[in-house]
DNA sequence: CTCCTCATAAACAGAT
DNA sequence: TATCTGTTTATGAGGA
């Protein structure tokens, strides 16, 4: 979800529109894509490579990569809180610097060491790294460790196939007394000083190899995940073979695409086997801290844990299968240890807990409620217990099963690439507003964001985007995606008269609306408006305009019945709509006078009221409500932005850049341009005006400002049927003193906003 | 609290 | 007939 981390972490105020609550992006999967349901499969890959890979399933690790690594790189030291405080030493108490260099090295030489023992195993294994005939093959070579059911009864045993790891283990030297030893030492309280200083240099070594397999961790999850991404590739390319296969038969086209994914197929092979060499490297720096560890004359169960870990990825998924399938153990899981267990002492037997943790957490998301949540089995499985007898008996690596998790997979290959682009993309989008930003921006910003404008949330799932670019952010119609919390569809719309910064708000934030399902904060009319004045006869028939929205924002996309609907009725029921005949059918066009004279009242205290807050308030919702000392000053800078635009955009007057520079372009109205139907088409725009003549009208607002100095309100009651096109061009002084309201008599007041106030100029 | 704007739903009719 | 287009009414949310 590239955009969502960005969502989440608006403000209160922000609302989203109930429609858009359960898929804040749309992913171009399907009109209707259920993201939800997709996340809870792919959270767990029945595949078995899945299960290796720890608690980031496939989505999760990209989704939240950083927070990923940051967890790997920092969760677990930190976590070193120590239940038993007596036991355990002070963190940092022998992070010695020096000490570290000396075991870098010394990991860089075992590294290397591992290096050519698994080279040589690969040679004594002799199955070399040739390029599978066939998928299956493939599978077996790059998708972890076909778990073969004679490994799985090996539970919690070193894999004996793995002659790495046999080679490995021969490395270290048997463990003699070790952390199991010191435990029992602590717990009996009788430690001699002595004891007690070989204990303190054990801890010591204990906690430097923590830290540098921190060090390592970090590479071996981009490892990790290059791993995971040419598998998945590899996967996709299968895939994409099997369906040319499949439905191919008809076509010699397929033929010669077949070859090229085969091709596809053997780079990717290669590329996954070198990173999975890499891989391998990193498991055995990951691993070598044991040694010295072990070296140290440490010895214990715990300590032995990791073996079982053997350095490469199938072994560690074998591993965890063997957790998951060991049932006593996930259920004290489960119920017993806390997740903040973490002495220096139980580093071993927590790495040990962390994939036991893991192979549980899969196994959740495959239980849920009672329910298997296999793809299409959703048997009722009473316990846990249960669940797992039926997870072991039903679903076991048959080809059923496998058939099932590559589509599984299918389903979470695309949805990351989705996502990746997504992210890409928002990335490029937020650099990219950061960056106008402070060019376009006369007055740069200078107020830091509220820290209760940047929720939690924003904090937690925010990908690495600076502070600097969420402010920017701020005023974009991005932040408003965020809030799940707040129920209901948005109500706060830029208002039409905002039209002109509409504009400059769709082209800058174009890419936006196009790809992220958030609504646009602007009204129907608005919009309506702005598709018909963007077209090239400024004129569009009714399915044009359907087709301008869908193209433009993505948010319409969904709910089509509804929004058109809305397009209709807008369309028939503002008079700035005009339906013209045309031989061909029917066109819209818009009455740009009538546009600006609507509902007056109200659009001035809208986006043209004080350029400060009120102003933003159309500029960004989400301030609307509760402007920050940051708002302000974004809503400013956003204005003047407005106006820059528009002085270079347009030559007509008016305080608002699209506004007359729309007039003057109407079709209908090309014209009029006289001043007195301009100062009236500007009217309820200038009323806030009035007193609200700020730097912004001091930018371009010359030809208006004299205007302003003779404004006069009145209330007029204006018949807008009474008015024709050639009756508002004929001069808006009559239509001002036209009609009354309409004889609408019902209960509502709806009427009321024929109420205008319209200036008159007489300058 | 009232007034106003807007969104949404829906009924309905004519055109295609 | 089904669908599209266009009009109209009703209602509720939310802001000023």
């Amino acid at each position: 979800m590239a955009f969502l981390p960005l969502f989440v972490c608006s403000g209160e105020s922000v609302v989203l529109p109930s429609s858009l609550e359960p898929v804040p992006v749309l992913l171009d999967i399907g009109e209707e894509n259920d993201l939800g349901s997709h996340r809870g499969g792919s959270a767990v890959s029945p595949w078995p490579r899945h299960t290796r890979y720890g608690d980031d399933g496939i989505m999760e690790h990209d989704v939240d990569g950083d927070v990923a690594i940051n967890l790997s790189t920092s969760q677990r030291p930190s976590a070193a809180t120590t239940p038993n405080g007596s036991v355990e030493p002070e963190d940092g108490e022998f992070q010695a610097a020096s000490l570290e260099k000396v075991l870098k090295e010394q990991q860089q030489q075992q590294q290397l060491e591992l290096e050519r023992v698994w080279d040589q195993d690969r040679e004594v294994k002799g199955n070399g790294s040739t390029s599978p005939s066939s998928e299956k093959r493939v599978q077996q070579e790059h998708s972890p460790p076909p778990a073969s059911d004679a490994q799985k009864t090996h539970n919690a045993s070193v894999p004996a196939s793995q002659t790495q790891t046999a080679s490995a283990s021969q490395m270290m030297a048997s463990p003699v007394s070790g952390l199991h030893h010191m435990q029992q030492l602590l717990q009996q309280h009788v430690l001699s000083p002595s004891q007690l200083q070989s204990l303190m240099k054990q801890h010591s070594l204990l906690q430097q190899h923590h830290q540098q397999k921190q060090l390592v961790e970090l590479g071996k999850k981009q490892i990790e995940q290059t791993m995971q991404q040419l598998q998945e590739q590899l996967q996709l390319n299968l895939i994409q073979q099997t369906q040319i296969l499949q439905s191919g038969d008809k076509k010699k086209a397929s033929s010669s695409s077949l070859q090229q994914l085969a091709l596809q197929q053997q780079q990717l092979i290669q590329q996954l086997q070198i990173v999975q060499r890499q891989y391998v490297v990193h498991q055995g720096m990951g691993m070598q801290p044991m040694m010295l560890v072990q070296g140290a004359g440490l010895t214990s169960r715990d300590v032995m844990s990791p073996w079982k870990d053997p350095p490469n990825g199938n072994d560690q998924q074998l591993h965890a299968t063997n957790s998951k399938c060991s049932l006593p153990d996930v259920n004290g899981i489960i119920s017993g240890i806390p997740s903040s267990r973490s002495s220096r002492d139980d580093i071993c037997f927590e790495d040990k807990l962390d994939n036991e943790r893991t192979a549980t957490d899969k196994v959740q998301h495959l239980y849920g409620h009672g329910v298997c949540k296999w793809p299409g089995c959703e048997v009722i499985c009473e316990d846990l217990q249960a669940f797992m007898k039926h997870l072991n008996t039903e679903h076991t690596l048959d080809d059923r099963s496998t058939a099932q998790a590559r589509v599984q997979m299918q389903v979470v290959s695309q949805l990351e690439l989705q996502l990746q682009k997504e992210r890409d993309r928002l990335q490029a989008m937020m650099h990219h507003l950061h960056m106008s930003k402070q060019l376009g921006s006369p007055e740069p910003l200078k107020e830091s964001p509220s820290p209760t404008k940047m929720t939690v949330n924003s904090a937690v799932s925010q990908p690495a985007v600076s502070m600097g670019v969420l402010v920017s952010a701020v005023r974009s119609p991005v932040l408003q995606a965020t809030a799940p919390n707040v129920p209901g569809p948005i109500r706060r719309r830029i208002s039409d008269k905002s039209a002109l910064s509409l504009a400059g708000e769709i082209q800058r934030n174009r890419e936006f609306y196009k790809n992220a399902d958030v609504r646009p904060p602007f009204t129907y009319a608005s919009l309506i408006r702005q598709s018909i004045i963007e077209s090239p006869d400024k004129q569009l028939t009714l399915n044009e305009i359907y087709n301008w929205f869908q193209n433009t924002f993505c948010y319409f996309r969904r709910n089509a019945a509804t929004w058109k609907n809305a397009v209709r009725h807008n369309l028939s029921l503002h008079k700035c709509f005009m339906r013209v005949e045309n031989v061909k059918g029917a066109v819209w066009t818009v009455d740009e006078v009538e546009f600006y004279k609507r509902r007056p009242q109200r659009c001035s205290s809208g986006p043209l009221a004080q350029p400060v807050v009120g102003g933003g308030a159309s500029k960004s919702p989400t301030l609307n409500h509760s402007p920050t000392i940051y708002g302000d000053h974004i809503i400013q800078a956003s204005m003047l932005e407005d106006n820059m635009q528009f002085l270079t955009g347009s030559t007509n007057l008016c305080n608002r850049d699209s506004r007359l520079r729309d007039s003057s372009q109407s079709p209908s109205h090309d014209h009029i341009g006289g001043s007195i139907h301009r100062s009236s088409v500007n009217g309820g725009l200038l009323i806030k005006q009035e007193h609200a003549l700020t730097a912004e009208q001091q930018h371009g607002m010359r030809d208006v400002e004299h205007q302003v100095h003779h404004i006069i309100k009145r209330e007029v009651h204006v018949d807008y049927e009474d008015i024709d096109q050639d009756a508002q061009v004929d001069g808006m002084a009559e239509d001002l003193t036209i009609t009354s309201p309409q004889d609408h008599h019902h209960h509502h007041h709806q009427h009321h906003q024929h109420n205008d106030s319209n200036i008159i100029d007489d300058a």
